[in-house]
DNA sequence: AATGAATGAGAGTTCATTCAT
DNA sequence: AATGAATGAACTCTCATTCAT
């Protein structure tokens, strides 16, 4: 009685089709935009005929909608990791980094959605609180870790959480990720951090600008 | 007192009309995205057929490179001021967020050019040109404000520079500018530069976190 | 008692669709010539939308292939009949008369093909092997009646064949066809080929100016 | 007091322009046909404003008609030759073909008005009446040739003449025209009318199966 | 659950024609 | 006599959506 797979159960079935078709999607948002998302392709990269798409999603929009959650579940699934020890915060950075990298569809996707936000108030409203969230993930660690001495005690976690949320996501803007402008965004704020352990990609760099203690 | 308006010169006046039609396109796409960018409702909002439009401009593309025109020049007549004494990177920072306060369509539609440039390349290599010449100019002040004692020699000016555009660039996304969020980031931004000069829009906080020999 | 009609085979029916476009297409270019055929009329004559038509024929050009192959085989085949015995030259003239006379779109049709293959390689080429073909089956015919001793054994049937094409083809030109033109051209080209069995339609000319051993 | 010339008389420069316009017309539609003639083209090609066009020409079909008249003249200049001595037949047949050889637009046109006179009762007036005075000129030939002893008395003029005058229109269109086909129609035209001189582009062929006297 | 066929609404583009200057 | 600017009408083609089967 798995849930997955072509077997038995007839709405676990279903769920494939539509997963399939919601993934179709995705991929075509992050190649051709939404400008570009045309439900006949989607239905033929599944091999499906548009009828039958709209059998499973009965606009576009909807199929949109379950774009949007594959996106987000995606990006969260890997930005809010279990445990967070002290300094996870680096990991997180070089996680973002790595999924942005690997899967770079999902900068596309994600640009997408962000832009789309400021005209579509359903998508604005999961995208606020997709952001706050992470925010407020962003947050706790930062006040985690100066709990645990390992940052200054007077940053504003909040302005700090911000900033790093804000520098995170340019870097799924196309300018901003190509030519290698990535690893130089990164580092940068891994100093102001306090956080770059040198090696990384590349050359170790133990100046630690800002933290004065270390 | 040139020739604005429907005087004498005539080709001022064909000027006119374009540049009438480029920023009615313009509107639109900060409005609606590329995607839902029509000839005809360009026209209209300028009182014209669409014939005449294409009297104009010939194809839709044209119109859009006017626009794009028109979103560069706009951005870069207000980020490259005249003279840069020592410290003008403070001004140079809040000029970008007045600019995107004051005329918000430029974040849309400088967005949408982001997106788009992951397909287009002869936007991309536009933003690109663009984006170097920014990161080039922002770079420039850091060096000289390390030559003039104003930051820490230690600091990689590319890197710093890269980091300023990517913050820069972030603010323009709909999710990251609104709510407020994009003073908290500024701010963050300034104090990890060293130039802030205060909470808030413009109080005094003399906190600087990273410049501890200042 | 092949599934034509709306009966069972659906492959079929659906060429039964896209033969109704041709030959509507095929008639309006017959009455309107390739500058007045819109496929808007074409899908209205069929009571389809034009979409629909679209969804038959992707493009215009599509469409006007689907005519072209449509008149040529209306062309070849009547023109080219099945046994030709000795003196069948005489009936293959009459039966391009009456074809031309029966069928007058084809004139029209033919003509318009033969004007657009000036400008169009691919119509030109389809047309010249068309009337290559044509040539040689009436060379061949001459060489027979020749063998036979039916013609006069000096003509060359090359350029016999050339001249009988070149006139047949006349006859599809509206100025040459009307008045009753034709009538009068074709049995001056059976008096010259010394086949002419009888004026006007009919009637017994036993002159023979050409096969003066006849 | 020249009536052509840039000079004094106004109507005069007037008339330039319109014939300036009228050959752009020509040419045009021997290179494009009716499909292709676009007004702002000949315009262009006259170094003129497309309104001023319509100064000269108030609509598309004026400028029509007045291509019709060049052409005509243009045909008709060539093809009724002054004197005709005896055996001048075959110098017209020559006359036609060289006039064809040498200026191919003219074939062109010919195909397109002939077309056209199927859907254009004015430009069918026109093409039927010059027609008929070919028709007549060629049997008015004949006739004398006959009288003077050079052609078999028995023949049909009026049916000879019909299918000379068909030989020559079918030489206008590409299909036959192309390939060389041309010579090779001529050459057995001019056999059956026993005018054939041996030459003309090729082979001496004293055969003339039509001439009763061989 | 799936499809082929059909459609309405609308997109960008073209072109002969007009009009004020 | 000449033009730049403007337009209406029409064209081909596209696409999300629907419906009978």
């Amino acid at each position: 009685m798995r849930p997955t797979g072509r077997s038995a159960d007839p709405s676990a079935a279903k769920e494939d089709r539509r997963q399939a078709l919601v993934r179709a999607a995705y991929n075509q948002i992050a190649e051709n935009g939404f400008e570009g998302l045309r439900t006949r392709e989607v239905a033929a990269e599944v091999g499906l005929n548009i009828a039958t798409l709209h059998y499973y999603f009965p606009t576009k929009e909807s199929l949109i909608a379950g774009v949007v959650d594959y996106a987000m579940q995606r990006f969260r699934s890997t930005l809010a990791p279990h445990g967070f020890p002290a300094d996870q915060l680096a990991i997180h950075l070089r996680a973002v980094r790595d999924l942005l990298r690997d899967e770079p569809q999902l900068g596309g996707v994600m640009g997408e959605l962000e832009l789309r936000s400021a005209r579509d108030p359903q998508i604005a409203a999961i995208m606020q609180s997709t952001y706050d969230a992470w925010h407020r993930a962003v947050r706790g660690l930062l006040q985690r870790a100066v709990r645990h001495g390992h940052m200054r005690p007077e940053l504003d976690s909040d302005d700090v959480a911000a900033a790093i949320v804000a520098v995170l996501t340019s870097m799924t803007l196309p300018t901003v990720s190509s030519a290698g402008r990535t690893d130089r965004v990164l580092r940068q704020l891994e100093r102001w951090l306090g956080i770059d352990s040198g090696p990384g990609q590349d050359q170790p760099t133990p100046t630690g600008q800002n933290m004065p203690g270390k």
